[in-house]
DNA sequence: AAGGGCGACTCAGAAAATTAGTG
DNA sequence: TCACTAATTTTCTGAGTCGCCCT
C-alpha cells in the first residue's frame, strides 16, 4: 500500500480499508475507514440475525479489488500507466458502490420498493453488416440479402458438438426444422433454397471461426482499447440511482437476435430469437427524475412508466415464449441483498417452526382423506429430498417436472427389498436418478413408500402420481401454517441446514495446517449440499483430459519419489564411504551429494504427492457437480462466515468479488 | 368467488472472460 | 519472466416459483 494516489479519495479510502483487513486475517478496522462500519465485526459464533451479521454477509463480497496494479504506476513507461488507470474507473466506481451500507439503510415504504429512481435504460448492438460469404445450396453459392444472411450465420454459429446440435434423442431435429421454418419464410417461396437438407453453412461457419481467431490474436494495445469501449459502455449505462445512491445494473445490454437455445427437449429450439429495438422496450424510473435518454441515433422509447412497487428498470417482450424480460439491478445491490436477506429469515423461521410442521404432514400420511394423504406425501417428498414444488407446463415447453406434477413412468418399484428408483427430469432438464431407500430416511418413509405405491396403482404411465395436488393448494396450506411459507423455502432451509451439520466443528479445523485443507472441508460440505439439491454440471471435453493429465502427473511424481529416495539410499552410501577415506582425502569429496538435501527433496515430493492426490480426488468428485448454485443462492451466508471466523479462514477465500 | 393466466421475481447451467498457476 | 494452460469468476439468458389480478 505504498502508492500515494491523491485523486481517488473514495477508492482509496476503501482499498486501505480492504487492504488492511486481509492483512490482519479478521476483520478490523483502519482508522480511516472508521464510520459506522464497525458494526461488521459483531458477526459472531451463534446464528441469530442481527444486523451486524447482514453487514457480515455482505462484507464477505469486498473482496480487495485494485490489488497489484500499483506497482506499474511508478514506473514511467507511457503506454503502461494508461492502462491499469483505465482499468481502474470501473473498479472505483464499484467500490464506492460497496462503501454503501445498505444494511444500515432504511427500507422504502411498504409496499415500495423504491422512492427516487434513475438510470440510463438499456444499450444496444449496432445493425446486422452483411459479411458476403455464401451459403452453398446444392453445392452452389447463393447470395442472400442482409436479413436472410444474417440468419444463416445465427446457424452456421452453433456449434456441431454443442448441445442444440450433439445430441441423440431428437434436439437436433427439432432445432433444424424450427430454424428451417423460419429462415423459410424469410427466403420467400420463390426462393432458389428450397430444402434444408441441402444447404451447407461451413463456408459462413469458417468465417466465424476466422474472426474468433483475429479476436483472439490481438494484441495487448488492441485488448486494452477493446477493454476500454467496454469500460466506456459499463460507466454510461451501468449503474442507476436508487433512492439516492449508487446501484450496479445487472443486464443492461439488450439480447442480441440469435436462435432460440431452449435446454433439453425444448419444442421452441431453433426458433429464430428476433432483434428487439428501443421503440419495443420500456423504462420504469422516478417521476421526480429525468427519464434515460435513448442514445440509439434517431429512436425512442417505447413507454416510460413511473412504477414504484416494482424493481424492475427496463422491459421488453420477447418472441420466442412470448415472456416478458427484464432489465433489474445486479445480484450484489442493496435490492437484492435486501430480498436475500428475507428469504434466509423466512427459512430460519421455518427453522423454528419445522417441528410443527413435519407433525403436521407426519400425522397426515396415514390420513384417510385422499388430498391430505397425497399432500403429505408430496411434502415428505419436498422436504426429505429437496424437490421443487413442480408447476404444471405447457406443450410449448419440454417437459419436466418437479413433485406435484410426477408421473407414475418416473417411479420404479421392485419386487424385492424396498428401493424404488426415482427418475425424471427437472428444471433445466437436468436428470435426477437416485434409488431410494424410504424407509433408511426416517420412521415416516415406509408411509411415506406404501403412500406412493397404493397411489401409482391402477394408474396410466403418463398419469400424475399426486393429481389433487397443485402448488397453489400445497402453499395454501403451507402458509396457514406459518405465514409466508411455500414449498420453495424448504430447498432453502434443508440446503442451509445441511451446511450447518455437514461443516466441521472449530476445534477439528483450527488443527488443520494450511488453509487449503480448511477450504477443502468447506467444499465438503457445499458438496453434499449440491448434491441434495441436484445441482451438476456436464462434464466438458477439456474438463475429462484435464483431469486426465492430472491424474498422469500424479503418477509421475510417485516415480520422482521413487527416484529420489534411490537417490537418498545412494547418497547414504557415499558419505559412509566417504567417511571412511575423509581423513585421507577430505577435500575431494566437498561436491558429494548432501544427505541431508536428498532427504529434504524426498519430503518435498511427498508433499508435493499428497497434496495432487487430494487435488485429483476433490476434482474427481467435484466433476459433476456445481458448488456454485447453491452458493450462490441456498446456502445462507452467515452460517458460512461464522464459520469462517471460528475456523481462522480468510471469508474472501470463500466469496469472490464486490 | 375461484381459478387460470400472467407479471415479476429467483434460480440455473453453459459459455465467455478474466485471473492464477506453471514450467 | 514469459507464454501457455487451467481454474475461477462473470455474463448471459432460459426455466422455475409464486402472488395477484381479472374474468
Amino acid at each position: 500500500m505504498s502508492d500515494s494516489s491523491d485523486d481517488l479519495p473514495l477508492s482509496r479510502l476503501n482499498h486501505q480499508t480492504v487492504v488492511r483487513n486481509r492483512a490482519e486475517g479478521v476483520v478490523q478496522i483502519s482508522d480511516k475507514g472508521k464510520g459506522t462500519r464497525k458494526k461488521m465485526r459483531r458477526a459472531s459464533c451463534h446464528d441469530s440475525g442481527s444486523d451486524g451479521e447482514i453487514s457480515a454477509m455482505k462484507r464477505k463480497k469486498m473482496k480487495s479489488a485494485g490489488n497489484l496494479r500499483s506497482g506499474h504506476n511508478e514506473s514511467a513507461g507511457n503506454k503502461k500507466v494508461i492502462k491499469p488507470k483505465e482499468l481502474m474507473r470501473v473498479q472505483r466506481v464499484e467500490q464506492g458502490i460497496a462503501a454503501f451500507e445498505w444494511w444500515n439503510s432504511p427500507d422504502p415504504p411498504e409496499g415500495k420498493a423504491w422512492q427516487t429512481l434513475e438510470h440510463c435504460g438499456m444499450t444496444f448492438e449496432p445493425q446486422y453488416k452483411p459479411h458476403g460469404v455464401a451459403v452453398l445450396y446444392d453445392g452452389v453459392p447463393i447470395s442472400l440479402t442482409p436479413y436472410q444472411e444474417e440468419l444463416a450465420t445465427f446457424y452456421a454459429a452453433m456449434p456441431e458438438d454443442g448441445p442444440q446440435l450433439n445430441v441423440s434423442g431428437g434436439q437436433r431435429e427439432i432445432f433444424q426444422r424450427n430454424f428451417w421454418d423460419d429462415w423459410h419464410k424469410v427466403l420467400g417461396k420463390s426462393h432458389a433454397i428450397k430444402s434444408f437438407d441441402k444447404c451447407d453453412f461451413s463456408d459462413i461457419s469458417k468465417h466465424l471461426d476466422r474472426l474468433k481467431f483475429v479476436k483472439r490474436a490481438a494484441s495487448d494495445a488492441e485488448k486494452v482499447v477493446a477493454r476500454e469501449l467496454r469500460d466506456d459502455c459499463q460507466l454510461r449505462s451501468g449503474y442507476a440511482i436508487l433512492d439516492d445512491h449508487l446501484e450496479k445494473v445487472g443486464n443492461f445490454r439488450m439480447e442480441p437476435p440469435s436462435l432460440f437455445r431452449g435446454r433439453g427437449k425444448h419444442p421452441k429450439t431453433g426458433v429464430v430469437k428476433l432483434r428487439v429495438e428501443p421503440d419495443q422496450v420500456s423504462i420504469n424510473c422516478g417521476a421526480s427524475r429525468p427519464p434515460p435518454i435513448c442514445l440509439e441515433l434517431g429512436r425512442s422509447w417505447g413507454e416510460i412508466k413511473h412504477d414504484d412497487t416494482v424493481t424492475w428498470l427496463s422491459t421488453w417482450h420477447e418472441n420466442v415464449m412470448q415472456s416478458n424480460k427484464y432489465v433489474m439491478l445486479a445480484a450484489n445491490s442493496s435490492l437484492k441483498g435486501k430480498s436475500d436477506f428475507k428469504k434466509f429469515q423466512k427459512a430460519m423461521q421455518l427453522k423454528g417452526c419445522i417441528e410443527r410442521v413435519r407433525h403436521d404432514y407426519h400425522k397426515n400420511l396415514k390420513s384417510k382423506d385422499r388430498h391430505l394423504k397425497q399432500q403429505a406425501t408430496t411434502m415428505w417428498l419436498i422436504d426429505t429430498l429437496a424437490l421443487r414444488v413442480g408447476g404444471e407446463k405447457s406443450e410449448e415447453e419440454a417437459d419436466t417436472v418437479g413433485c406435484c406434477s410426477l408421473r407414475v413412468e418416473h417411479f420404479t418399484f421392485h419386487k424385492t427389498g424396498k428401493d424404488v428408483d426415482l427418475e425424471f427430469l427437472g428444471k433445466d432438464s437436468i436428470l435426477f436418478k437416485q434409488s431410494i431407500d424410504f424407509a433408511g430416511f426416517d420412521e415416516h418413509g415406509q408411509q411415506a413408500y406404501d403412500n406412493i405405491r397404493e397411489m401409482c396403482r391402477s394408474k396410466k404411465k403418463n398419469e400424475q402420481v399426486f393429481e389433487l395436488i397443485e402448488p397453489t393448494s400445497l402453499n395454501a396450506h403451507l402458509s396457514s401454517i406459518m405465514p409466508g411459507l411455500t414449498a420453495k423455502v424448504f430447498r432453502t432451509y434443508n440446503a442451509s441446514e445441511t451446511l450447518q451439520n455437514q461443516l466441521p466443528d472449530a476445534e477439528h479445523v483450527i488443527e488443520m495446517r494450511s488453509i487449503g485443507d480448511k477450504l477443502i472441508a468447506y467444499n465438503e460440505a457445499n458438496r453434499i449440499v449440491a448434491i441434495l439439491c441436484n445441482h451438476q454440471r456436464t462434464v466438458s471435453a477439456a474438463a475429462a483430459t484435464g483431469l486426465e493429465a492430472q491424474a498422469e502427473k500424479l503418477e509421475q511424481t510417485q516415480e520422482q519419489k521413487i527416484a529420489a529416495t534411490a537417490a537418498y539410499e545412494a547418497a547414504t552410501i557415499k558419505k559412509r564411504e566417504a567417511n571412511k577415506s575423509k581423513q585421507a582425502e577430505a577435500h575431494r569429496f566437498s561436491k558429494l551429494p548432501d544427505e541431508k538435501d536428498v532427504s529434504r527433496r524426498i519430503d518435498i515430493w511427498t508433499e508435493k504427492i499428497k497434496k495432487l492426490e487430494i487435488d485429483l480426488r476433490n476434482k474427481e468428485e467435484n466433476k459433476e457437480v456445481s458448488l456454485g448454485t447453491s452458493k450462490a443462492n441456498y446456502l445462507d451466508p452467515r452460517i458460512s462466515v461464522a464459520w469462517c471466523k471460528r475456523c481462522d479462514v480468510p471469508i474472501e477465500k470463500l466469496f469472490s468479488r464486490p
